[in-house]
RNA sequence: GGUUCCUUGGAUGAGUGGCUUAGUCAGCGGUCUGCAAAACCGUGUACGGCGGUUCGAAUCCGCCAGGAACCUCCA
């Protein structure tokens, strides 16, 4: 049945993403549909998510969204990092949680509980589905180690000194490292013989699958080489393909990560099962704050929930989840997106407007014909287009726009629509801006019953209406304004009144 | 230096070898309105520079300028 039903729309509907493997636009072909395996790059848990880390969740949020909506069943994989992410370099680095941990004198998983609790919060915020599976490095050891075994076993890597390293050079020859990211690694290798003597890898490109810990070291694991951790980049593999089989679908994550972190991923799945595991690579672009990166090591980074307060000195007020979302949706997400007060005022205006659409559209009368200038039909085909070309969503956002100038039109009684047209229009949103793009009315109030609470405010506004009708502005105006005061916006129709909470 | 990519109107941000405009925000003018707000209508030499291909390029190619990401961790 749904099978049928996404095979119907399959056909219609060729969906094509960008490949960042082969720099073009492919068609989308799953290998067991309608099975999709999607595997995308979680947070490190050591410090509050910021708005870089909402767009990856939300690109691929949106992805996973229109695959469900397609038809397809899918297994969505995001990672959870707490454990091996090391700063600087590998050989002389500290790990992040355990740094962390150290600082503020907690358990490392008191860390990683703390922060991920917060994301998980955010992400709700966002209106961010959760991933079907979200696995933890830690809880995956075992498995890394198996993982290791068999890249030892095919001769692509070394141990050295209780830690164990992936031979990239031995690597490079039989295979070719640097295919993803475009990189040519040979003259890098053969130019830097000269390594130091200290260092207990052979080649500086060279990267840990195992680390020894050092004896202060809190987070570690007994392993045939020694007590210590797993390199950062073994755990994508090692998850991906336990939860995704051998060879999966979709990778995903932000650009930044392509080199050497995706890299790697490939050299070790080819290294250890003799080919790669990915089909599509997509990776998302960053968002910048004056033209350049958002990111930890820059310090320029503003977090969400200082986005959801306003408390941080760059920004001039709050900006709800529901902003931020429609501002990242309003980029094509291969793109950079240019943080500034001025571009988030606009998406919350442009939110509003859309919300404001939707809510009127619920409440319109249907008419005997449709003579307002819009084919419902048509629009529809262009949202499918649009999400078809590689997740356009500025393009579907600008189509629903232009259903939402229908919409007023009608709704000033300035033209009119059949009641087919009507049904399919709220259809096309409840398709395109709920369930694809993830928008969620927040004005709607959630569970909580306030039927009460809408019909004494509708209770107010028709006394208003009637002095109004008397000419009475005193009393008119006295009931707009304290209702302003409390919160409530309150505007004048054509002949009534519409309000919502500010 | 290497790799990858970008440069569109006041801001932001899609798109395309010619046919019809992206859209949103801001501005200006108008309609409506007790007022306000909203809505609607109208409005702005837009496609980094210089060459080339073409009947025709902002869209393809080359060069130049400027910018970004990655090359150590970063979504």
């Amino acid at each position: 049945m749904e099978y049928k039903c996404l095979k119907y729309r399959i056909m219609e509907h060729p969906l094509y993403i960008y490949n960042t493997l082969s720099r073009k636009k492919e068609q989308f072909k799953p290998l067991n549909a309608p099975h999709v395996g999607m595997y995308v790059c979680g947070p490190t848990v050591y410090g509050d998510g910021h708005l870089g880390h909402a767009r990856p969740a939300i690109t691929f949020d949106i992805f996973y969204r229109y695959l469900l909506h397609l038809g397809y069943k899918v297994r969505y994989v995001r990672n959870i990092t707490d454990v091996g992410h090391l700063e600087h370099d590998a050989d002389d680095g500290d790990d992040k949680i355990a740094k962390k941990a150290r600082l503020e004198n907690l358990e490392p998983m008191e860390v990683v509980q703390f922060y991920l609790n917060r994301y998980h919060k955010a992400m709700d915020a966002l209106n961010v589905l959760p991933p079907s599976i979200e696995p933890h490095a830690s809880g995956h050891i075992i498995e890394q180690i198996e993982y290791i075994k068999k890249i030892l076993e095919a001769g692509y890597a070394y141990e050295s000194d209780g830690s164990v390293y992936f031979d990239v050079p031995k690597y490079n020859k039989d295979f070719n490292y640097g295919k993803l990211s475009g990189r040519n690694i040979d003259e890098l290798l053969n130019t830097t013989r000269a390594l130091d003597g200290q260092s207990e890898k052979r080649n500086p490109a060279d990267f840990a699958l195992w680390k020894k810990a050092a004896p202060e070291h809190i987070m570690r694991w007994p392993s045939p080489w020694s007590d210590g951790f797993p390199g950062w980049h073994l755990e994508c593999s090692t998850m991906g393909t336990k939860y995704l089989g051998d060879t999966f679908d979709v990778h995903g994550g932000g650009m930044d990560l392509m080199f050497p972190h995706h890299e790697c991923e490939i050299a070790q799945s080819v290294a250890h099962s003799g080919h790669d595991a990915v089909r599509y690579w997509m990776h998302n672009n960053m968002i910048t704050i004056n033209g350049q990166k958002m990111g930890k090591s820059l310090g320029n980074f503003i977090t969400l929930d200082e986005f959801f307060t306003g408390n941080h000195k760059l920004l001039e007020q709050a900006y709800s989840p529901m902003t931020i979302r429609f501002f990242i949706l309003m980029a094509h997400y291969r793109g950079t997106v240019d943080f500034s007060n001025d571009a988030l005022k606009a998406a919350e205006k442009a939110y509003d407007r859309m919300m404001d659409g939707w809510k009127r559209l619920n409440e319109l009368k249907a008419g005997d014909s449709t003579t307002v200038d819009l084919s419902v039909d048509e629009l529809k085909r262009k949202c499918y287009e649009a999400m078809n070309d590689d997740l356009n969503t500025p393009t579907v956002i600008a189509n629903l726009f232009d259903a939402c100038r229908a919409i007023n039109l009608v709704n000033d009684g300035k033209a009119a629509i059949s009641q087919a047209d009507l049904d399919e229009l709220k259809s096309v949103f409840k398709v395109f801006l709920f369930d694809i793009l993830g928008v969620r009315d927040v004005a709607a109030g959630g569970d909580v019953n306030l039927k009460p609470y809408e019909e004494a405010v509708d209770l107010l506004l028709q006394i208003r209406k009637t002095a109004k009708d008397n000419k009475d502005w005193a009393t008119s105006d006295l009931i707009r304004n304290r209702l302003a005061e409390i919160g409530f916006d309150v505007k004048d129709t054509k002949d009534g009144f519409e309000w919502k909470v500010k």
